[in-house]
Formats: C-alpha cells, sequence, structure tokens
RNA sequence: UGGGGAGUCGCCAAGUUGGUUAAGGCACCGGAUUUUGAUUCCGGCAUCCGAAGGUUCGAAUCCUUCUUCCCCAG
C-alpha cells in the first residue's frame, strides 16, 4: 500500500477507543505517533489526578504498541475558542454543545495544524465515525456500529480537515474493540467509556457552571396558567426539557386521584423577566415542535444541501435519525420541518443533517 | 372568645367499623445508559403517623389533655 511508511498522529485520551486506534494503524504499516493533548487546567488537586491517571495510561498504551508519545496542551485555545463561547451560550440562556465546538477547533484544527507541523501527513482519533473520498470530495460516515456512532459532534469539520483525517474504529463495534485491545494485551480493554464535556470531564454540572456564572433566582411558572410554581436559582442551570432539579413536589390542587402526580419538565425561558416556564407531564404538548431554524451552518459534505428535500437529522446527539423537509437554506440559516413532532427541541443544540449513512453538516438550533 | 374541621416522609396523598413489616405519585439521593446539557431506565427513601398520657392481647385508626392550622361566627 501507499499509505505505508505515511506518518499519522493519533490523539490519545487513554481511553480503549483510541488505543486501538493507534493500535491498529500500526499493524497497517503507518508510522505512528501518540498525541495526548492537555487542555483543561482549571482545576488541580481531583481533575489534576483523573488527568494523570489518563496520561499515565497512555504511556503504558504507547509503550505496548512501541509508539511515541508526545504532550500537547490546548488549554489556551480550548478557554479561548470552546470554553468562552460554551459560557456566553449559557449566559444568553441557551444550551451548547461544547464537544463539537472542541473537535472543530481543538482536536481537528490546534491539534491537527500542530501535527502537520511536525510533518505528519495526516492525524487519526478513536470516534466512531468514518471517512471517504467520493466524486472528488471527501464524507463524513457514519461508524458501522449505530449505537456508538459520533458523527454528530463531527459534523463542522470541513473538507480540509476531512481530507487530513482517518477514523480507524468505522467498521468496528464497540465489543470488537474492547477484544482487540484485550488480545494486544492493552491494560485499558475494559476501562470505563468516559463521559462529560470533553477535557473538562464529568462533574456536577450546576456546581461547576456556577463557578463562571452565579446565581440568579427567580420564578418558576407553570405555563398552563402563568401560576408560580417554584423558585429557580439561575435560567442557565437548566435546560428545555429537564426534569431533575426543579424541585417541585406535589400540588394542592392537584385533581388526579390520590395525589398521583406527573413530573415537570421544562418548557421555555423568560430571560427578559428571568422567569423558568414548567409544564407538567412528559406527553405535554408544548414539548413538542416539529419546525425549527438552524444557524451557524456548516456543511462538512462540501455543498449545502439540496432545498426543500428529505434527508434525516439529529436534533440531538443519541436521538433517533428522523425524518424531515428542509425548506429554505441560506448561508445564515435553514428551515426543517419534521416528519414528526420532536421532543424538546432545544435552543443551542445542534441539528445534524444525514443523507443515509452521510453526514452533510447542519447547524445550531435558534 | 364561641361553633365546626383538620394535623400521616421535603410536597401532595391512601389508610380511620382497631389487627402482621404505614399504599402510591412528585421531589430528593444512588446506580445504569451517554464523549454536550437533557431525557429514559433501575434501586433507595416515615420502627413511624402534631405532642403527651390512657384503653386494649394489639391502635395512625378509640378516649383525655395539650399544641398548630383552616373555616364560620364575632
Amino acid at each position: 500500500m501507499s499509505e505505508q511508511g505515511k506518518t499519522i498522529v493519533v490523539g490519545l485520551s487513554g481511553g480503549v477507543d483510541s488505543s486501538v486506534a493507534a493500535l491498529l494503524l500500526k499493524r497497517q504499516g503507518y508510522h505512528v505517533i501518540g498525541m495526548f493533548m492537555k487542555n483543561w487546567e482549571d482545576d488541580d488537586s481531583e481533575e489534576y489526578c483523573a488527568s494523570r491517571q489518563d496520561l499515565i495510561d497512555v504511556m503504558s498504551v504507547a509503550d505496548v504498541i512501541g509508539i511515541d508519545v508526545e504532550v500537547v496542551n490546548f488549554a489556551a485555545e480550548y478557554r479561548e475558542r470552546v470554553f468562552a463561547e460554551f459560557l456566553r451560550e449559557y449566559q444568553a440562556g441557551r444550551t451548547p454543545n461544547p464537544d463539537v465546538l472542541c473537535n472543530a477547533e481543538i482536536k481537528f484544527k490546534a491539534f491537527l495544524d500542530h501535527a502537520l507541523k511536525l510533518g505528519a501527513d495526516g492525524i487519526a482519533t478513536g470516534h466512531y465515525a468514518g471517512v471517504r473520498e467520493f466524486d472528488g470530495r471527501f464524507q463524513l460516515l457514519k461508524a458501522e456500529d449505530g449505537t456508538k456512532d459520533q458523527s454528530y459532534f463531527l459534523y463542522r469539520l470541513n473538507q480540509a480537515q476531512l481530507a487530513k483525517t482517518r477514523f480507524p474504529l468505522e467498521k468496528l463495534y464497540k465489543r470488537e474493540v474492547r477484544q482487540i485491545a484485550a488480545e494486544a494485551g492493552l491494560h485499558v480493554a475494559a476501562k470505563k467509556d468516559s463521559t462529560g464535556i470533553c477535557f473538562i470531564g464529568e462533574r456536577p454540572f450546576k456546581a461547576f457552571l456556577s463557578r463562571y456564572l452565579p446565581p440568579k433566582k427567580g420564578e418558576i411558572r407553570r405555563l398552563d396558567d402563568d401560576k408560580v410554581v417554584g423558585e429557580h436559582d439561575g435560567l442557565m442551570y437548566h435546560t428545555l426539557g429537564q426534569r431533575k432539579g426543579l424541585h417541585i413536589g406535589g400540588l394542592r390542587e392537584t385533581e388526579k386521584p390520590a395525589g398521583e402526580h406527573d413530573a415537570w419538565f421544562v418548557a421555555g425561558k423568560d430571560m427578559e423577566k428571568n422567569i423558568l416556564y414548567v409544564v407538567q407531564g412528559h406527553a405535554h404538548p408544548a414539548l413538542l415542535r416539529d419546525v425549527l431554524t438552524a444557524e451557524q451552518l456548516t456543511w462538512v459534505a462540501g455543498v449545502p444541501p439540496r432545498p426543500h428535500w428529505v434527508y434525516t437529522a439529529k436534533p440531538r446527539y443519541r436521538s433517533e435519525d428522523a425524518p424531515c423537509e428542509i425548506g429554505r437554506v441560506t448561508e445564515a440559516s435553514c428551515d426543517l420541518r419534521f416528519a414528526q413532532p420532536q421532543w424538546a427541541l432545544t435552543p443551542g443544540q445542534s441539528v445534524v443533517l444525514y443523507e443515509s449513512r452521510v453526514c452533510l453538516g447542519g447547524g445550531v438550533i435558534r
């Protein structure tokens, strides 16, 4: 293969996925360099340890595979390009997806640039996604393992970034990845999947956010009749469709038999008046909508989708691909109409368009 | 102050002709799922029924007193 001998820099997180990605490339004959990114250093003590353990795992894995590892720090870039935007969005009452930004700005920009500067031919990550060249363009594809597919988080890449990227796990199922790791003697074979905001990790969300955005108490009102049913600590701590954290118990007036109560969900926010609107019951119509407008469009496919065409779209990660018709499309925004109403379409979240297994790109819900 | 009604887990709320371990929902907590935030799923959650006495083999359910709240009189 002409690919042999090429240099690929693999982003290693210390987890199974990126470890196996590196292993597979090495086996395919690439010259592989491992790269560990440290991009969050606000918190010391606790966080420090977690990150440190990951680095230890990376070193150990690299040793087994037989590759060199470099450590880079993009904390400044992450703070400026990802975290600042993250905070701006929450402040505006929206619910951003930092991992989408992180991929576009850090992993496939800062990191990619760094790798190319080192003389690499490309980069690779442990994402469950695929990339192929087709008809003169590069396509971002869903992973074979549909349950793990992460193309959603990558929709904001562009052709240039895609051209330099490999996703060795495209055809593999998580189970197989763990098996490969185990057979190769990688001690992270059974390591628990990491979740949480990329680089920042998993942590009590409200407490974390309150360090940057101070609490601001306000009323919680029932959307149906404007009745005050509680108090919130700040609109930014709640997102559409959220149930947890409202602290609304039973209401005396409830007409249901024997005090049966449905759970309450966030249905809207009034940023001006600092009011959180809630509704009772998961099936409340206020939580369902079949149209949305998306902004900040980016088309990883290289070209925008066809107006008035039918595609599928994910209005949030982990939601089923939902058939939808795309309305007008401009540089700035586009309209989507879903065949079935979607639950809690949330401003700030990304909606990603697909045509079969091909990810076309998407935008941010207004 | 007189008359009536009521006080069961943080919030609602079953249970009151006395009988094993006091329903259920919401909230909350823990876990599973998840590279966003959510949702969802599973598990936990009143040795105690406003307080103190009493009756009884046995009471949250009966009696007494006290206490708190609500309504009507004033």
